[in-house]
DNA sequence: CGTCAATTTTTGTCCAGGACAAATTTTACA
DNA sequence: TGTAAAATTTGTCCTGGACAAAAATTGACG
């Protein structure tokens, strides 16, 4: 199954041509059907994978071997132990949320989101590469953060003043965290926001900046993301965005280009910086 | 692009085989580029093959004639003309909040997710395939109401009494609206719900009613999702599942399931009633 | 011995063309 | 006119191959 362990058919097919695992079971039209306990091995495989070791090194290896190699595995971040414990298996489900509310209480939303929740991400992140936490642990950080922030987000007093920013991440592109992120400090200045959420088509983006009026659209992208996807669909933007709207780019992916005007980008990474120059430029007073 | 039209590769290779159409252009290593026009098309022809019309007959039709189609089919559900102002272009985005906010105020968490949720779906899934409504303009609607949802179940007295309800839906079916509604018809029930969201592979899902200590595992389904793969899912899970604990299924998908000792199923449509029957047998008191 | 550039290997993604079952339409018949 | 059987349409999976980007290895040089 592609979807239990997050590989492609593809690569399955291709790991099964040439490491000659997984060999699975076929079905009466001579699909594919992996046995339980390949899916588990490919999820072992896939989180050492994400630790940057090589599937051609991984295959041969008996089970007991992956296994110490994950557990070997120094955790490079600590998890911060209160948040670690309501990930943890038999925890109350709603112990993070009140972690959560008490830690934007303590520090307010702009700290939380441009100092805890970067830092946090990666901990979750590599936490579930090294098999201390499951699927369904990471999905419940994520929505518990999303939700926490979205009501901070919402209780902000909102502009009607410009610039309107409408944001997004490309199609591929997933961490909706750091989407999340740029939402804030950009509500924090005092934009106008929409969010579109995740893996938002060129098509629709450009149907969305003329429907609503949009100034600036900014696109969010995490480290992870292709540079040769992210040059095309920006300049695929940016061909066909009214020239009055300004194309920001923010997030760790963005490092890779170079804003300036001949590219007709943005990019921040201090996204106060960057409204502000906007205003600056744009408002006549 | 798949991303930009809703279709798989495959489908639009076999188009191109079959109906001669797309055409893309052709890159440096020989993958297809959709033109812009192509791409807009395709968007065409797929809402009318959400209207049930069929790709053979729509591939030969001139442009003009697929508008004309989309424009003269009628609309089906009358969409509440003050919720779809606010989904119309140049709407202010804040608009659906507020009247999804009145709304709840008015009719209460309970009437309006039993009665106006799943109208307002159809009215919006409808809508889009009439070309009614832009791609983010159902993103808007979907993340509005999860939202104003998700904030009345955490109001609720969080209960701590059993059935603890762990719910989800199958990977591919992906109508969140639906898994939110069963969520606030148990919480209205007072069950002790966790919500791990769309699409958990079945390995996940009992990982989680293991580490969470679930007695109740609730799976909701659309009318779209194929009952084969329905069937393998749940046969699946119910044969890993601890047979203490039992297994719900709802929504308009599980119509075509039988629910009884054999299968060890529950179907529902009243989840009032499934949570009172299992408070009856399972509850000592 | 370390460092950087050039070369080789590994790895994921796309392509072509074919098979097949499920869904749908058409045809045949009472 | 209604219903059952046959034909067609349509989406999904399969095999096997090509290829570029990324990673590892080699080698020349200070």
């Amino acid at each position: 199954m592609e979807q239990a362990t997050g590989l492609s058919r593809e690569v399955l097919r291709k790991w099964e041509l040439r490491y000659r695992f997984p060999l699975p079971l076929r079905g009466a039209r001579g699909q594919r059907l992996y046995a339980p306990a390949d899916v588990a091995r490919l999820q072992l495989i896939n989180r050492l994978i994400h630790q940057s070791m090589r599937p051609g090194k991984l295959m041969p290896l008996p089970l007991a071997a992956l296994q110490t190699l994950l557990e070997n595995a120094r955790s490079p971040h600590d998890l911060p132990a209160t948040l670690l414990a309501c990930l943890a298996p038999g925890a109350a489900p709603l112990a993070l949320a009140k972690h959560l509310e008490q830690l934007l209480d303590a520090e307010g939303l702009s700290y939380f989101v441009e100092q805890y929740l970067p830092t946090l991400n990666d901990a979750v992140g590599e936490a579930w590469a090294h098999g201390q936490l499951g699927v369904y642990a990471e999905h419940h950080y994520t929505e518990t953060v999303r939700h926490a922030v979205t009501n901070r987000i919402a209780s902000l007093p909102h502009s009607h003043q410009p610039p309107r920013v409408l944001m997004t991440t490309p199609p591929g592109e997933l961490h909706s965290l750091g989407l999340l992120a740029l939402h804030a400090a950009l509500a924090l200045q005092g934009a106008d926001c929409v969010n579109l959420g995740t893996q938002t088509p060129a098509v629709d983006v450009l149907q969305a900046v003329h429907d609503l009026g949009v100034r600036v659209l900014a696109i969010s992208v995490s480290i992870a993301f292709s540079p040769a996807t992210l040059q095309h669909y920006l300049s695929d933007l940016r061909q066909q965005l009214p020239s009055d709207c300004a194309l920001w780019v923010g997030g760790a992916g963005s490092t890779s280009l170079v804003g300036d005007a001949s590219t007709g980008l943005t990019c921040f990474e201090d996204t106060g910086q960057a409204v502000q120059a906007w205003i600056k430029l744009n408002r006549p007073n």
